[in-house]
DNA sequence: CAGTGCTCCGTGAACGCTCACGGGAACGTT
DNA sequence: AACGTTCCCGTGAGCGTTCACGGAGCACTG
C-alpha cells in the first residue's frame, strides 16, 4: 500500500503533486472484532459470506425474551400497549442479539416506502448535482427515498443499469441515451420520466430544455457583439441523429437565421469534460477557421476550451469570445467569468419528480419544458 | 382447472386495471376487508374485485391468463421450464394488466438486495459529489444500491434523516454532526461508518482526514513563503469542542509550533459557502489584523474570501495569500488557481464502503485515515 | 408393453412481519 | 358479588413472491 515507509515532507509532496495522479494515501488500522458472532462450528479465520447464518427474526427475540412476536413488535415500534418494563427488557434482548427488523417483511404488510430511482451519467459532472438536489428535495417532500445510479457516461453500461433499476425501484427519473435501456424501463410499466433526451420516444414522458430558444439567444448575442465566425464544440458522446432538437442542429439553424457561414464544418466534436473542450479548441485553432467566437455544448467544454485558448496566449474575449450552456456555478468563478445559457437544473429535477408523481396517480403528464436564460459575463 | 369458469380476457382486464396500476403506493391503511377473492364454495361466478385499489398480484395475472402463479413467475423471470408460447401469452397478459412484481415480496424470499444509505450535507457543496462518486462505484462493485439522503447542512434535520435511514437501509455511510442522530443509527446495530467527524464516539467506526499533518504542511508552506500574520476562516456550522482534532485547533497548534502570533482572535467564523467566505474576509479586513495570508476551512470559503479580497483591489498573492482545504476541482479553475490541501474524496467514499462491507461480515474495522497533500498554486 | 427420460406445469410451504381480534389479570364501580 | 374498564399480552391470518417437490403427458427405448 505504501510506496515508502517514511512519509513525504510537505515540500516534497507539494512538488510531486501537480504532476502525479492520486496515490494510495490510505491508512487502515485494524482493530479487534467487536463482537464474535456465535461461532457456528468450524469457524477458523475470517468467516466468508457464503456461510450465511440464518437471519435473526422477531421470533428469535420473542423466544429469547420469553414473550410473543407481537410484544417484540410493540417494543421496537414504540407502540403504547406494552408495559414499560417489558419494553426495556425486550429492547435489551433485541439489541444484544443484534436483531434488526427486515425491511422487506415490513414493506410487505405495512405502508410501502416508495423508492425513486435516479439515473445520471456522472456525479462528477457538475451539471448533475443540481438536478440531484432538486430531485432529492422534491422526493423528500413526498416521503420518498431516492436511489442514485450512475452510468459513468458509458453508453454500454446503460442497459445494465436499466435492468437493475427495473427490479429495484418503484419509479424512475433518468438521463439515458441508449434506446434499448429506455425501452427496458418503459416496458416495465413503472412511472418514468426521461430527461434531456432529444430523441425521446413519444410514449415516454419527459423533461427537456428549450435550446431552440436558447441557441437563438446565444447566437443572437454573439452576432450583436459583431461576431460572424462562430464555431461550436459539440458533445461527441451523444448520438447525433442530427435531424432535430440537438444543440448541434439548433446551433446550425440559429446560425443560418443570422446568415452566418457556419455549417457542419464549424461544429467540432469534443469529449464531455474540461480536457475534451481543450482538445477540441486545438482542433478549432488548427483548422484555420479563424473563429472569433466559440460556443460550447456545455460549460465544461466551453471552459476547457477557453482555458486552452488563454494558455495559447489568446485574449478573451478580444481574440475569441466564449459562450457555454447550462449555467453551472463554476461558470461564474472561472476567469473570465463565462457567458452561458443558464438552465434551472434544480427545477428540472423537481419537475421530473412532479411528473412521476402524476403518473402514479394515473394522470398522464406529457412533457416539461425549461427555458434557458442567457447570462452575459466577461467572456463575450 | 379453474374453479370459476370464465377468466377475464386480457383486454377487459386491461381496461379495468388501468386506474389502479399503482395501488402499491396508493394503498389505504384500513384493511378491514382483507380479501374478497377465494370465495369459499358457493361460487356465483367471478366477482369483480374492483371495489378498492388493490395491488395487482401474480395471482391476478395467473387467473387472468389461466395458469398458475408459478408459471407466471417463470415467464416473468425468464426461467427455462416453460413453453415459449405460454410465456408470450402470460407476458402479454401481465403487461396489459400493468403487473409489476413487488420488490418486497421478492426480497422476502429471494436473495436480498443490500441498500446502502449515504447521508451527506448537501449535494450542491462540491465536496460531496466526489465522495458520492466513490461510494457509488464501490457499492456498485458489490452489487449494492445506494440511497442518498441530504440533511441540507441543517443540524436540526439530522435526527429526522437518521430516523428514516434506520428504517429503510441495511447499512450506512454518513456525514453527521448531531450526536443524537449518530447515536440513533449506531444503536440500530446496522453497519455504520461516520465520516469526517472529529468528535466521533470511539465505538463508532469512521473515516477521517489527517488534518494534523495537513495543517502543518499548509502553515509550514506559508511560513516558508515569509508569512507570519496568518488568519483562518473557520466553518461556523460545526460544533467547536475546540479541544482536539478540529481544523480550528490544529491550525492554532501548527501556528504555535512556528511561533506565530496566531491565537483565537485570528480565527474567524464563516458560513460554509462562497458568500460565507466573502463575508468573513470582510471581518478579517475590518479587524485590522493586517493578515498577509488567509487559510480557509475549505476551498469554498477560501475562494469566496479570495474573490472578495480581489474585488477590494488587493493583489493575490502579493497583498494576501490564500490557502484552502479539500482540493476541489474548482480550486484549479479559479483565478488565481488556489493552493489547497488536496484530499482524495473519492477514496474516502470507497474506503467507507469497504469498512461497511467489513462490518457486514462481522469483522471489526476501526478507522480509515486519509492524508491530504498540499498542492501549491498561484494563490500563495 | 412396461420402463425411462424429458418437458411443462401446479401445489404447499416458507420468508418475517404487522393487523385484527380475543383473553386474562387487576382494578374500580354498581 | 357481579359487572364494566383498563392494561397487557398472545394467536391466527395474511401480505406477494419464490423454492422444492411432485405429477401429468408424451416420446423414445429395450
Amino acid at each position: 500500500m505504501f510506496p515508502c515507509g517514511v512519509p513525504l515532507t510537505p515540500v516534497a509532496a507539494a512538488v510531486m503533486i501537480e504532476e502525479e495522479r492520486y496515490g494510495e494515501h490510505l491508512r487502515e488500522r485494524s482493530r479487534v472484532p467487536r463482537r464474535t458472532t456465535s461461532d457456528g462450528g468450524r469457524g477458523v479465520g475470517p468467516v466468508p459470506t457464503s456461510a450465511r447464518p440464518r437471519r435473526i427474526t422477531i421470533e428469535d427475540v420473542a423466544r429469547s425474551a420469553g414473550v410473543s412476536r407481537q410484544t417484540v413488535s410493540r417494543a421496537v415500534n414504540d407502540k403504547p400497549e406494552i408495559d414499560p418494563a417489558t419494553r426495556q427488557r425486550v429492547l435489551r434482548v433485541a439489541q444484544s442479539m443484534g436483531y434488526r427488523p427486515s425491511r422487506f417483511a415490513r414493506g410487505m404488510v405495512g405502508p410501502r416506502l416508495t423508492t425513486l430511482g435516479l439515473v445520471i451519467a456522472d456525479v462528477l459532472n457538475p451539471f448533475f448535482p443540481e438536478v440531484v438536489s432538486g430531485v432529492l428535495a422534491a422526493a423528500d417532500e413526498r416521503g420518498w427515498q431516492v436511489a442514485v445510479y450512475s452510468t459513468g457516461s458509458a453508453l454500454e453500461r446503460e442497459t445494465a443499469v436499466a435492468r437493475t433499476v427495473v427490479d429495484h425501484v418503484d419509479a424512475c427519473v433518468a438521463f439515458l441515451l441508449d434506446p434499448g435501456a429506455i425501452e427496458l424501463i418503459h416496458r416495465s410499466g413503472m412511472p418514468f420520466v426521461l430527461l434531456d433526451n432529444e430523441h425521446r420516444p413519444p410514449s415516454v414522458n419527459g423533461g427537456r430544455i428549450d435550446f431552440a430558444t436558447g441557441m437563438r439567444q446565444a447566437v443572437g448575442h454573439l452576432v450583436e457583439r459583431g461576431h460572424r465566425r462562430i464555431a461550436m464544440l459539440d458533445d461527441r458522446g451523444r448520438p447525433d441523429a442530427g435531424d432535430h432538437g440537438t444543440r448541434h442542429s439548433l446551433f446550425l439553424r440559429a446560425a443560418a437565421e443570422h446568415g452566418l457561414p457556419a455549417d457542419e464544418d464549424w461544429v467540432f466534436p469534443a469529449a464531455n469534460s474540461l480536457e475534451g473542450g481543450a482538445a477540441a479548441m486545438d482542433d478549432v485553432l488548427a483548422g484555420g477557421f479563424a473563429a472569433t467566437a466559440v460556443l460550447g455544448y456545455n460549460d465544461l467544454i466551453a471552459i476547457g476550451a477557453m482555458r486552452r485558448a488563454r494558455d495559447r496566449g489568446m485574449r478573451v474575449p478580444e481574440d475569441c469570445a466564449f459562450v457555454g450552456c447550462d449555467g453551472l456555478t463554476l461558470s461564474r468563478l472561472v476567469d473570465p467569468p463565462l457567458t452561458t445559457l443558464t438552465v434551472d437544473k434544480e427545477l428540472l429535477g423537481r419537475a421530473a419528480v412532479r411528473q412521476v408523481a402524476a403518473q402514479m396517480t394515473g394522470a398522464g403528464t406529457g412533457e416539461t419544458v425549461i427555458v434557458p436564460r442567457l447570462v452575459v459575463r466577461a467572456s463575450s
